[in-house]
DNA sequence: AAATAATTGTTGACTGCGCAACTAAACCGT
DNA sequence: ACGGTTTAGTTGCGCAGTCAACAATTATTT
């Protein structure tokens, strides 16, 4: 493998910058907003949109990017406030469902506007149709690099 | 403010997830080979290329994404480790510089080589000299989007 | 010059997460 | 059917970072 040039050393420089910034931003609006914060909104969409709104700890770890303790503690956090809750699997006894409660919906909805402006303000307003395509190609290409 | 796209949507996850594997992975490989972590090595660089190879710690909180407790405690790391050394600023008797040492200077050196590696493996292998030029451009109007 | 405000860096209390060790259940070869 | 291995999730411990309160010093008013 040969050596990093000049250009792509500035674009992950650029790379890494502005992840941070924006998450930062977008974080922080939503706290102002008193809305869930970004990796509970992940957990929360993923069972949203899982069929019968629940997932198997293990799945919501591979979706995720945490360690499993890192699933069993956010999930300790959710289920106290109550948004979503833990269910045993009949299948296997050792697992369990992390499942959406209503409330946990309802906060989803409410959290949505905000990372949704956070999104188009910070990451895609600046960026011309064809520039967000040209991203989807190159972060396709970097997933598809790690295969290997 | 309009709606986010599909495909704006689409790139954003792309970004997100993209980020988090590869900066993981990279940790892991620093890791591995007992070289410093990412922000360590962040903060050493920024010492390094600084004139006098010393900062004051409110200029290194700028450069980094790190609050001011958070530099106040990674630097009593470094000192602790013998990377860098506090140095009382004489101009302004509340303040202070942080030197690099001739070790952490070491330590930046023995740790590049595997951060290039993961940056060049990971982020840059799989890109054309086009795509990374792209990127660029998109991360730059990004920057230009928040300043406004 | 004195009083007030602003700035620099540190500290205490807390949060969120990873690692490794652990328990319980399931799987598997014999 | 039984013992060993693998898998699912939890837990103790420790690290890294934030926030808010603080001491020390410097800057600004009056």
């Amino acid at each position: 493998m040969e050596r990093v040039t000049e250009s792509e050393l500035a674009a992950w420089r650029l790379f890494i910058k502005t992840y941070a910034r924006i998450i930062e931003q977008i974080e922080r609006d939503l706290a102002e907003q008193k809305r869930v914060p970004l990796t509970a909104y992940d957990v929360l969409i993923a069972l949203f949109e899982a069929p019968g709104h629940k997932l198997r700890l293990g799945e919501l770890t591979q979706k995720m990017v945490l360690t499993k303790s890192g699933i069993t503690r956010l999930l300790d956090r959710l289920e106290r406030e109550g948004l979503v809750q833990r269910e045993k699997s009949e299948e296997d006894r050792r697992g369990a469902y992390a499942v959406l409660t209503p409330e946990g919906e309802q906060q989803l909805r409410k959290a949505w506007p905000v990372y949704a402006r956070g999104i188009k303000q910070y990451f895609a307003a600046p960026l011309s149709e064809e520039q967000t395509r040209q991203l989807i190609a190159a972060f396709e290409a970097m997933q598809k690099g790690q295969e290997l």
